[in-house]
DNA sequence: AATGAATGAGAGTTCATTCAT
DNA sequence: GATGAATGAACTCTCATTCAT
């Protein structure tokens, strides 16, 4: 009875050493999560995190790389980028904060991204860049302003999404429709070509 | 010859502790600070920084105090107030990122506020509620749109500060001018009546 | 081949843990004891000793607990209850010198008692409560005066045995017969009906 | 105004601060007493302190010294040695009682001698040898019973009298005259010639 | 003589990591 | 593969002692 396959379902063992280990590192940090609670909560030994990584480090990393995917996974929908631009800022912030419902923790897990090994590469780029790369889309369609800087204004919109979230979390009983019109108004007001 | 008073230039030891702590806490985190290396580091003995905190996290209050103050003397020009709105945006960013460049660490530093005794009156709401108060004025004096929800926004332009101080430190080469300038010129597109 | 039982003879580890923080305690007092002393005394890392006991005063418990033990059960000789007085006194005092021999450093130990935890189910009071218990007894049958404080006769008289066995520490070449015998002779003079 | 005399009253501050030194040790034990709380205490700075006594052994040593003094003073009345036995045993427990009503914390205290520098003259041994002396001299007189071992009778009444000390600590209500005619009683059905 | 801020060695305790079972 | 008892380095914090004022 070997395992049918190694990474798509993964073992039931790693994924609930996985989601154990999530909610550590969102809720408390990096140092303050302890291998044993996680072990615990998982249902397996702390021996047994370790038989699949090498350490704390790099179990975060795996927490990390697996709610990346999960996050590219949403927003990788082909028809965003058919969606011309006023209304193709609500597609891409409503993906933005399905995805980030989907993985509750991940502004919080995105935080730790430091103390993960082989940080860098994880970042908060995966968002970041996506926004960039529709931005420039919408310039070379002339569909927004071309009189600012992509680097800077991707930044911003991060920025701002971010900070719209925070509020979101901050004030659960509010209507995302509500917040994500808010930045969609704004992203139409400061970047369309009038 | 005592010190003529107490607090002005505080003992030239416990403004040592606070730098290395500072330096400390900005580049490592708050678990991963050493109070002996703080102790190394300020040129005094990890007893001495325990005359004036009562531990490590009333030694991160301090640190953030003192951040915070400086943060909020640098926004505290009241003329700001009088300065109607496209301009003011322009006035107020400008005098945020002076702040910013003062304590330089001061977004890391504001990361780490949880972990400080007496928390919640640091928070980063300093700047947060700044940032409301001059946009509710806007509105008042009829110099903003009326028609968006004021937390919102406000958490929104913060983040928007925020993604712009990240680019600015990604990349130090900048012209702080040019991204203040991309700041003021997005809030007034977004918020300013037409 | 899993341990048979958990508690008969303990873990080895535990025992020797056991046994050293009993020398450590009875030498040297409850804060000058160092665990990293007993850790390396009993052959086990100090961490050992904190999978075992909370904490340094949960430790003492552990010594106190065990001592206590092989006290009551020294002390538990029913045969006793039914030896008529003056020889009761003899068989008495024998089973708490053999008890105490058993237990080398018991005096040492019931004076740090104050330091464990649950203290005060420790004290002196079990073989302090057992005389009362005997003296009462022998007066019930007349076979003791009774114009006399139990209160007071017990505590004289458990102190009288405690300075006997200082005696017999002081001076350990002593015969504890030739103790044991003037023990039960100021008993008898002392407490026995003409 | 120069100190009238050195050692007669002491000066004032090293009176204040054996006093607080008294209190805390046998309140606390040695290691739980902390010269800064015994400074505050006395109303003295630390260093005073240690213009006087060379560290904390030796102001143990300190207290101990003047508290024997008391306690030896009292018991230096040279009529009881002229008083017949079965008086002279309550003379002489009545004064062991009086010396220690006067010092409180003699007891509590006499247990740190340990601690103390010079170790060993201290001891318990002052009242110890009294009583020693006492039987001997009764032993001497044919007025005490000579079929007893002096060492071990010495220790005996000496535990005999600090088991009754113990109930009237526990019990503070009591009226010392009855355990002191408890004693005597004992001591002399005990030890008179009939 | 008196002060008390400063010192720093050393304590108890924690927890990531290992490895015999 | 799985386990979890054992490990021990490294942390924060304490407090007897010193010494410049």
């Amino acid at each position: 009875m070997a395992p049918a396959d190694e990474n798509p379902a993964q073992s039931k063992k790693t994924t609930a050493i996985l989601d154990a280990a999530k909610r550590h590192f969102a809720d408390h940090g990096f140092e303050a999560t302890r291998l044993s609670e996680v072990a615990k909560d998982a249902g397996v030994a702390v021996g047994t995190i370790y038989l699949r990584y090498e350490g704390k480090a790099e179990l975060l990393a795996g927490v990390l790389d697996r709610a990346q995917l999960s996050f590219a996974d949403a927003m990788d929908d082909q028809t965003i980028w058919d969606t011309p631009f006023p209304q193709r800022f609500h597609a891409l912030i409503g993906s933005i904060f399905q995805a980030a419902g989907a993985e509750k923790d991940l502004a919080a897990l995105m935080a730790l991204s430091s103390y993960a090994v082989n940080a860098g590469s994880h970042d908060r780029s995966a968002v970041l860049m996506q926004i960039e790369a529709h931005i420039r889309d919408g310039v070379t369609r002339k569909e927004l302003r071309k009189d600012v800087d992509l680097k800077i204004v991707a930044r911003m919109a991060h920025g701002m999404v971010e900070g719209a979230m925070r509020e979101m979390m901050a004030e659960p009983s509010r209507d995302p429709h509500v917040i994500i019109a808010h930045i969609a108004d704004a992203s139409t007001r400061w970047l369309c070509e009038d």
